[in-house]
DNA sequence: CCTACCGATCGGTAGG
DNA sequence: CCTACCGATCGGTAGG
């Protein structure tokens, strides 16, 4: 019984050391720059070995942004339903996505540059997780008396650039922002969009 | 003098050829996805012919990625010469841009998606024109009394997220967007961006 | 997890 | 601009 446990866990610890290797790599030298040699000799092993683990590298790839997705948008909402008055939502939400921005950076930079290499299947899938979270943005942007457009799906401009700002972000060359640099300029910004849009 | 004349053009534009495919191919498959063979034979050639016209790979792409940044940037500078007023510049800063967009929506998704198959040399020129190209931004969020700081080529967070707002539009997976629903929500944002800022 | 190997494809060159 | 080819590397597999 320990036995299975304990190879089950270094099982589960050998793959998620690919999974955090892949991770840094493709996002720092690209998906298709890193060779699965690459991948193998820099947690020192060979390419073959990998196999065991992961099923192909577009697989590897679809793993890494799905998971991504699913945390981000997991971590939102969940922040999002402790908020004890509408005003707070929209800084909860900013904090949950700083958070993601600081600690899973990497995943932020697959969501945005790698879509192109995952098939159609997934890329459908992608789509529609990216469609859940901006699902959760326009509610900042949507009136009482439009729900009905939101509900049907439809995402508004303004929806559209917001979530260009948030993880166009996380791609542009950059200095180095801090935590609290980046919450309050995504504060400033989401505030007036709001602001102004309420003001038509 | 009538022959020299019209081989020089035909090798011209045998080259533009390549260019225009080249830009055309990168920018909706990747590229490290599209092979020199794929290039060829798109235009009904054989891959080594192709070097004729191009030093490597590598070099056609800094040359679409340069000629693209230059273009815009010159565009722009263009424009806003002819503000009459002040207030003018950004809507003509913005009418730049959203032409642009249009005219060579495919050089800009290789300016934000491809810079990291350039190597060092390439990259901090792209870098340098970026910055010149932020430097315009720049102009809008400054007062007065701090032109000192962009004089320094510093760049304030929000002149980053400006640049992130432009290019990065260019890449989320968009629904069809038309000429004036765009340059209406840039001035829309940019304007309350300005505005904002201001009031501090 | 390793060794050894597969066919395919890559960027690029030579020679005409 | 084509034919023919180069060495290198790719993702992936077999067999242990």
């Amino acid at each position: 019984m320990q036995t299975t446990l304990s190879s089950t866990n270094s099982i589960q610890s050998a793959r998620d050391r690919i999974l955090d290797a892949a991770v840094e790599l493709f996002a720092t030298r690209g998906f298709q720059a890193v060779g699965l040699r690459d991948l193998a000799s820099y947690l020192g092993l060979h390419a073959g070995s990998l196999y065991h683990h992961i099923d192909n590298k577009q697989a590897l790839l679809f793993e890494l942004i799905e998971s991504g997705l699913l945390d981000l948008l997991q971590e939102t909402k969940c922040r999002m339903n402790n908020a004890r008055r509408p005003c707070e939502r929209l800084n909860l939400f900013i904090q949950a996505f700083v958070k993601f921005n600081f600690k899973e950076k990497h995943k932020l930079t697959l969501i945005t540059s790698e879509f192109a290499n995952l098939n159609k299947e997934q890329q459908a899938r992608v789509i529609q997780l990216k469609n859940r979270y901006s699902s959760l943005i326009s509610t900042f942007f949507t009136h009482e008396h439009n729900k009905k457009e939101a509900f049907n799906g439809e995402i508004c401009p303004l929806t559209n650039t917001a979530v260009t700002i948030l993880f166009g972000q996380s791609q542009w060359y950059n200095p180095e922002t801090t935590e609290p640099q980046l919450t309050a300029t995504l504060t400033h910004i989401f505030t007036c969009m709001i602001g102004n849009y309420k003001r038509n």
